[in-house]
DNA sequence: CGATATTTGATATGGTCCATAACAATTATC
DNA sequence: GATAATTGTTATGGACCATATCAAATATCG
């Protein structure tokens, strides 16, 4: 849940609510004991099975990228940076969809692996430039090799080469356009 | 060779720089300075699309559901409990994905607004059969209604029936599969 | 039967991500 | 030159997720 909405503390501990009480034996003949639980009207809500298979997709990142120890949002700055040398926080940020205050720590991060430099820059000595250390740089490539060949090849056995293609085109149309 | 890798024009210059800094001078020449991004590989990468389709469509949710005060998971709580009466905590938050200690002050928050109820269950006394209250059922009856005419069917408008049951299968797949 | 292990709901707690306010340094505006 | 706006940063709080632990109830097994 993005949006701040009321938070569910409730402190209270709920007594017996006389309204929609139940002997529980009546209910209880109801649902068989030790099986699978129907899932319903749930299996076709968009939400609930975009959520379920973004953190299984998040996940699946991870483990192929143990060996580099990027996450997700990491493998992102970094791709961004490097089609975009040249740009500051605030522009690299934004277009990520990242509030520039938690831009800082993911920065001191990736810069205290010397994946990245924050450089000042000249012209406005506000800004700190983004630039790909080599080093940087050469782990970008095998990550990026890991993604291809362990993270969305997996997809396209699952998918086939052209439902992938067609998924990815549908969430970006649903990312830019709901 | 799935991802359109490679085939970068990089008309990139690694200077001197002992740690892989750079001048920045040099650096800036190259960023136009008040342009949009390129996001490049980015935008076919399945899980940074994924996220972002899944912020877009939690955002528009919980705008159609402003009336009612349900948020995703409140509603998948509700549907889960109408679709299985008489199962247990642990049942119904096992099956969303929700750990036990994480699901009692969703309940504690439900039950406070009695849209659903805690029975003691009569066989086993340590559980808590779930079932939804009236004014639960009333709730979801709306909530559903909500869900299909005003943000299920902004899907529709945008991809067409044909492939908005494409796009939620593919996820189920995805979802269950990865 | 009775001792031990397991299960259920619950509490406490810590971590991560996300959002807002505020600040110093710098730049833009007038 | 005074004021406003921007950039990176810190501090802080909320929402979500995960683990350890507990008391009560049940299951298991000698």
């Amino acid at each position: 849940m993005t949006v701040s909405r009321a938070a569910e503390k409730s402190s209270e501990k709920p007594a017996d609510s006389a309204k929609g009480r139940k002997d529980a034996a009546e209910v209880q003949g109801q649902g068989a004991a030790g099986e699978a639980l129907q899932l319903g009207e749930l299996s076709e809500q968009l939400g609930y099975v975009l959520k379920r298979a973004q953190l299984k997709v998040f996940e699946n990142f991870l483990r192929c990228m143990a060996s580099l120890q990027l996450t997700p949002a990491q493998f992102s700055v970094l791709l961004l940076v490097e089609k975009n040398p040249g740009r500051n926080q605030t522009e690299i940020a934004s277009t990520l969809g990242i509030l520039r205050p938690n831009f800082v720590a993911m920065l001191d991060n990736l810069e205290s692996r010397d994946l990245c430099a924050r450089i000042r820059s000249t012209n406005d000595r506000r800004s700190h430039i983004l630039v790909l250390t080599d080093k940087g740089k050469a782990v970008l490539a095998r990550a990026k090799k890991l993604v291809a060949t362990k993270h969305e090849a997996r997809l396209n056995e699952l998918l086939g080469q052209a439902n992938r293609e067609a998924l990815i085109a549908m969430l970006a149309k649903v990312a830019s356009e709901f």
